[in-house]
DNA sequence: GCGCTGCATTGGTCTTACCAAATTTTCTGT
DNA sequence: ACAGAAAATTTGGTAAGACCAATGCAGCGC
């Protein structure tokens, strides 16, 4: 939040214009002017959004919103810059996820290391001591999941998976605002553990299965709810 | 091959140091002399590097390639810029793919409206035509898949899948240069349309499954006999 | 061998400038 | 009044130069 990032600004900035008649967005000079910063920067910032296929720019025409499905990339920065991501996409990323993890749970199942069982250990003791202490869990459920995506030992999965934590950073904290609901994934996370290091693959994805259809069916009744951004 | 691209030769050659010395790149001045340009354009192509988690640029220190597991996004340019990608990388990505690809003939068996029956109709068309004019597959197999993804609806689920085709963009001819592989791919083909037209859902899950072990097992077995790329 | 000093290097940023294509405005002829 | 041509303006693309502050390194002195 507190983190002033160029990046982030300027993508929120352009969606701020939404489809303005034509679509163009203001000329680099005038952008360069907006956020006080010289037009190399804007153009170096453009040049990442453009690559991310999240704006066009047309020689000597102007910028655009690109039509065209912008990249996975794409969807970590709209989380990051705050907007309003939408639910739709919110829910094929809950749903992807949820294909993801079950299958990173059986793989990991089988391929988990020394190391990973550590880390996972260590996540876990973390999220213990978080939550005798009266907190809520944020980070650690984030680390726990994602360390056993590591644990494949398939680093392309690891990296597409980082994108869903990415993406919902700032919705962990409104999740695990009722602290029931920490200790209760906490709780089925130690489960997920002993599966994992009984090196029972089947038990495993069913554990997992059940863990995230709680949190998808969560999002589900929330994004049906409120249509837009809980910012 | 012929287009120019400054973003896939600056990685390339930026790769092309490998781990010199402290591992430090060329600075920008020089590479900006190297490649003719302004350093402008260079700042902006790295700008691009560093947001794909490509490069690290440490203020007033050089520029380093990333320990860091880069982004998705960074297979499809390695790819582009012929990079040797690393072989347990395309191993990984077999492997995820076959994840997704059997996922996605399930729910696609479920999803697909009829635009999607008529597009892999018309894809099965071209590469019916291709075949009998003695031609090999290459993009109506990328198309018939990604097709497939598309009909889940999930349109995060497309922009991932869609990284995989980038990655194999330059090995589909390989793959196809033998004629029998084509046709029988294509049979295959047929097979799995049929069963997404009967919403089969399981009958299609397991014809995908058998179809892409096909061609697991041959890159499997291309990359251990050769381990860097095949150009 | 160690610590300090000073200088060249390097990324970060801004300014100015010019080009050529695209766009908009103005002008012109009917 | 309108359509089309011509001129002026805007816009992205590119380059060159300059300055800053932190970094890294070589050389010096101890």
């Amino acid at each position: 939040m507190s983190e002033k990032n160029l990046l982030t600004e300027l993508a929120a900035h352009l969606y701020s214009f939404g489809e303005t008649e034509n679509g163009r967005m203001p000329s680099e000079r005038e952008l360069a002017e907006h956020f006080a910063v010289s037009r190399g920067q804007i153009r170096e910032t453009l040049a990442i959004l453009e690559a991310m296929r999240i704006v066009e720019r047309r020689a000597k025409s102007g910028i655009f919103l690109t039509t065209r499905t912008a990249s996975v990339e794409a969807l970590a920065l709209f989380a990051k810059a705050g907007l309003p991501l939408d639910p739709i996409q919110i829910y094929e990323a809950v749903e992807l996820r949820k294909i993801h993890e079950i299958k990173a749970a059986e793989l990991a199942s089988a391929r988990a290391t020394d190391e990973n069982y550590d880390r996972l250990r260590a996540i876990l003791a973390a999220s213990e001591q978080r939550i005798a202490a009266g907190g809520t869990l944020a980070e650690e459920d984030r680390d726990f999941h994602l360390e056993i995506v590591r644990a494949t030992q398939n680093t392309v999965f690891y990296r597409i998976c980082s994108v869903y934590y990415a993406m919902g950073e700032r919705r962990l904290p409104i999740y695990f605002s009722d602290p029931d609901r920490s200790a209760r994934s906490h709780a089925e996370h130690v489960q997920i553990f002993d599966a994992l290091l009984k090196r029972d693959a089947n038990l495993a994805q069913a554990l997992m299965s059940a863990h995230l259809q709680g949190a998808e069916s969560y999002w589900k009744g929330l994004i049906t709810g409120k249509p837009s951004g809980t910012a």
